[in-house]
DNA sequence: CGGGCTTACGAATATCGTAACGATA
DNA sequence: TATCGTTACGATATTCGTAAGCCCG
């Protein structure tokens, strides 16, 4: 068993069972892979990819069980590697973040000019995506760190922290009705129709949850997945805006942000990594910079602790700021 | 990076730093293995052993590093290998079983011979030793499962799980002065020479424990690590022996085991692994063997939970046996 | 000077790429 | 018939063993 056998097959089901496209990825030959892929087969006695005549059709039962094995096994090899850069190269590397639109919109930003200019040496790579995309860009390994704000991902190895609680304005043109009430009431949202996030995305579900228990159906017009669209379609007069209040900024002086955070429950923030993955210092920095509470003595006391409930009562008694 | 470094780096290590025993343990030749090691240093770029002139002295801490991340990433490849196992040769395979004597002589041979007669195929490995010695075979991956009665080892990568609960009685030969006596008191013992485990096995502290919540200094004249040699002891007229109960048997008809149950605090016997090994079928029914309750979706629960706090609370409804 | 690591070198083996083939949809 | 995996084969690398060299205690 060599890892190479094993890169390729766990690359040929990130791409989709197609051999030749795997073949691409990995800058290399597809009757290489096959051949491999084979032998490895041999040696174990058993066919992880079950073929229909001389086409992939899936994996066997086996093979999944065996492809997950592969996958942390692979995560390994790279923490080797990453130790290596660590005594080597201390503040060179990268390092990959996956992340929603507005977290890499209104709430990197500032981090990440911060941690530029201590590490101009390590480069950064933002990826945008849903939740899902988020959690499997941090499953495959494609990222070392996510931020989401969605629901925590249970019985996964993952290690999460809390960063911060941030809620919800009704955002309104300067000539809408609702731009001068004071206190916002949902009855009051209820009789607009509604621009927000796509479903899936930044908290959604803490959405529908109070409009549910006012009896309150909302008429949402128009969904996406990023707040300067929905500001957009605000602006063209859609409807009224619901979105996180600090993605309204000083910018946007033609439209008035009025505080909803009374009538949604709080989103969470969390920062999240594979168990498995070792942690470049600058990483360590990363995430206090994100969240100066998550120095690095208390990131490594949360990934010795490993369980996620037991995490959650580490941060039990740290007061998590509020966007 | 190759696999075969990696288990060269960490034979290395197991076997003191001493190539040349390694080449032997791995049955290839000491250059082979030295220039491997020189290639993976050139890789990543830098030492893992510290060179004096041409003999090691000792590890960098980059390659302490590497070589426990290399350690895990053998026992996923080991995992890899026992999931084809299970599938191609289901009842065919190893178990390796890391224990103490008191365990081996008298609570296994019931189970294994219920388990040999189960999997005629699996052969049995049973390794005795100190809890320090079980404890090492079980993270260097010499072993599959650790039966022990010791303090839990925080903070590692360990799944125990509880399988039941055991007390002393004291051992005398049947003219002793107490071989009559009903009511045994830990006083009375204070009388007697003792004769019993020693240091750092089967539960030694909750014996000293007791002693000294009684304000005895007990009168200790023989330690031996298992109940064998204490009854030779015993019978020699040493002194008293204070063992494990399950440990007097039938054909100990000379000696007179009087229960001290009530002396001292029960000790609990667990099974043990590590949260990375994949688990063969046969080796789910070995543990269901030895403790009924430990019923194969039991220790799967066990498995997801991970965190050792909350598998004890899994089974704190769990009535144990007592021996 | 002997145990123990490294260097040198050659044989066996493995890997990978190109080209040709075959099968499926 | 086009797409995609397998087979064949040769060039190149890698691995591993033997033999010789060298250094430290």
């Amino acid at each position: 068993m060599k890892m190479q056998q094993l890169r390729y097959i766990v690359e040929i089901v990130n791409q989709n069972l197609n051999v030749t496209e795997t073949a691409n990825a990995l800058y290399t030959s597809q009757p290489g892979i096959s051949k491999q892929v084979r032998l490895l087969e041999d040696e174990l006695g058993l066919e992880i990819f079950e073929r229909n005549g001389k086409h992939i059709k899936s994996i066997t039962p086996a093979g999944k069980k065996i492809i997950a094995i592969a996958r942390e096994l692979l995560v390994k090899a790279e923490s080797i590697k990453s130790v290596a850069n660590e005594y080597t190269r201390p503040d060179h590397g990268v390092l990959r973040i996956a992340t929603t639109n507005t977290q890499a919109r209104y709430m990197l930003p500032s981090v990440v000019e911060r941690f530029s200019k201590q590490y101009p040496d390590v480069s950064l790579h933002i990826h945008q995506g849903s939740p899902t995309q988020i959690h499997d860009a941090l499953m495959s390994g494609e990222v070392d760190l996510a931020i989401t704000t969605e629901a925590p991902y249970l019985f996964d190895d993952l290690i999460q922290l809390p960063c911060y609680l941030w809620n919800r304005s009704a955002i309104v043109k300067a000539d809408h009705p609702l731009a001068k009430v004071k206190n916002l009431t949902i009855e009051a949202l209820g009789q607009y129709p509604l621009v927000t996030y796509t479903f899936g995305f930044t908290g959604v579900s803490d959405l529908d949850y109070a409009f549910n228990a006012a009896g309150i159906l909302p008429n949402i017009v128009f969904t996406a997945t990023d707040a300067d669209v929905i500001k957009t379609y605000v602006r063209l007069g859609l409807g009224v805006g619901i979105m996180a209040s600090m993605a309204h900024t000083e910018l946007d002086h033609d439209l008035v942000a009025i505080d909803a955070g009374h009538l949604f429950r709080s989103s969470m923030t969390q920062i999240a990594f594979k168990q498995s993955t070792f942690l470049r210092n600058y990483m360590y920095d990363f995430i206090e910079y994100f969240s100066p509470h998550l120095t690095r003595p208390m990131v490594e006391k949360a990934e010795r602790l490993r369980d996620n409930n037991a995490i959650k009562k580490l941060f039990d008694n740290v007061k998590l700021e509020v966007k």
